[in-house]
DNA sequence: TGGTGTGAATGCCTTCACAGCG
DNA sequence: CGCTGTGAAGGCATTCACACCA
């Protein structure tokens, strides 16, 4: 056992693995070793164990893992056992198609609140969440206890959005606007450029038009 | 110049450097160092050296940059004078969403082909692209010159969906569905598993409910 | 024997340091 | 003198190799 800095990337895998032991579990399989699990999640065994070691010693030597007793583990490691409030800002038709997303729901996420600076969309309710304004964004965050917020605003007003946020006490974002946030140390930003990430596909594209 | 093995990330940035020589053209700005450059991206000034220094010189000692000049090379390094045809698979709500998402028109991507297996979304004209039905992909795909392909479906027929676009000539893939897609080694997949990004985010907040 | 756990080796990417140029 | 371009160093993540265990 290692207490010593884990990667982001390690982190994101091990949600990865309790999801696929969830699969293993609902189809009643008790089992399973580094190198199956390699090849249901396209990695190394060794990438696994490494990970795993990083919290502790969950195997058995000629076995396996246990996949109730791992998924426990991992369930404490990763903090699932607490669920976590989301807002989402700006409701246009991409942070629409978010706050219906059924994927969030089946995790330890809610999304409980949304905002929105057009006054026609405010107070619109879409999937029992009901629309606030922008200026009501400060007060409910805190009054809702929400630490995650999904920014699915223009790029415009992003910087200044993150800005209300995080004086609010929001601690994650996901970032869907087209532009790098600059935010304090201690808040996590996660981007999300759909445009970005398609256009550096094309770089890869061998026969163009 | 060094033609050897280009990271993805190097990539990436070029793109993100392209898209602020931009910004700064539109400003009426002539020139930028490095480390101008760095402050804007949130990069550092050796970083963006070593990215441009694998495709050549491009700077002036001294002086820094001419954003026309750097512009233009940059755009025909990244393919920036060609255009891509995109097509969407899974007209859901996130589907939608991408398809009147205003981002991908400004790049050099048209998406200009749907599919969706529901008989009641098949024929529905969104923003002037008529909704296809599943068994037209394959067809469609070559005849549309099509060689990239967003796949927004549920995650169970997202591995289907993605061999028939790759027996189609599709050469790249951005996934939404929370999938490992198993394709062959020249296709490129870029993965966007929203649930995953944000449940990696819960693992740095501090304080939990 | 089959599989874990882990120090050592590797490889990749970023940062450093600085020579050289305008 | 300021800033580029780049070899060398450093840091980080993955992979290798193997000791050890059920």
């Amino acid at each position: 056992m290692n207490q010593k800095k884990v990667s982001q990337s390690t982190i994101s895998r091990l949600f990865a693995y309790l999801r696929e032991l969830k699969t293993l579990s609902s189809l009643n399989i008790r089992t399973i070793s580094s190198s199956e699990m390699g090849e249901r999640l396209n990695l190394s065994d060794t990438q696994i164990r490494k990970d795993l070691g990083y919290f502790g010693s969950f195997g058995t030597s000629g076995a396996g893992y246990n996949i109730e007793e791992l998924k426990v583990a991992l369930k404490k490691i990763l903090g699932k056992d607490k669920t976590w409030n989301v807002c989402i800002v700006g409701i246009g038709h991409l942070g629409s198609a978010l706050l219906v997303y059924p994927g969030f729901k089946n995790h330890n996420l809610n999304v409980v609140a949304a905002f929105d600076s057009d006054p026609k969309k405010v107070g619109k309710n879409i999937d029992n969440i009901v629309v606030e304004s922008i200026e009501q964004l400060k007060s409910s965050v805190g009054k809702k206890n929400i630490f995650i917020a999904i920014i699915a605003t223009p790029a415009i007003v992003a910087q200044k959005i993150a800005n209300d946020l995080i004086d609010s006490g929001i601690e994650c974002i996901m970032n869907f606007a087209p532009i790098k946030l600059d935010v304090p140390e201690h808040v996590k930003v996660e981007n999300v450029d759909l445009c970005h990430a398609l256009e550096t596909l094309t770089y890869f594209v061998g026969s163009g038009k």
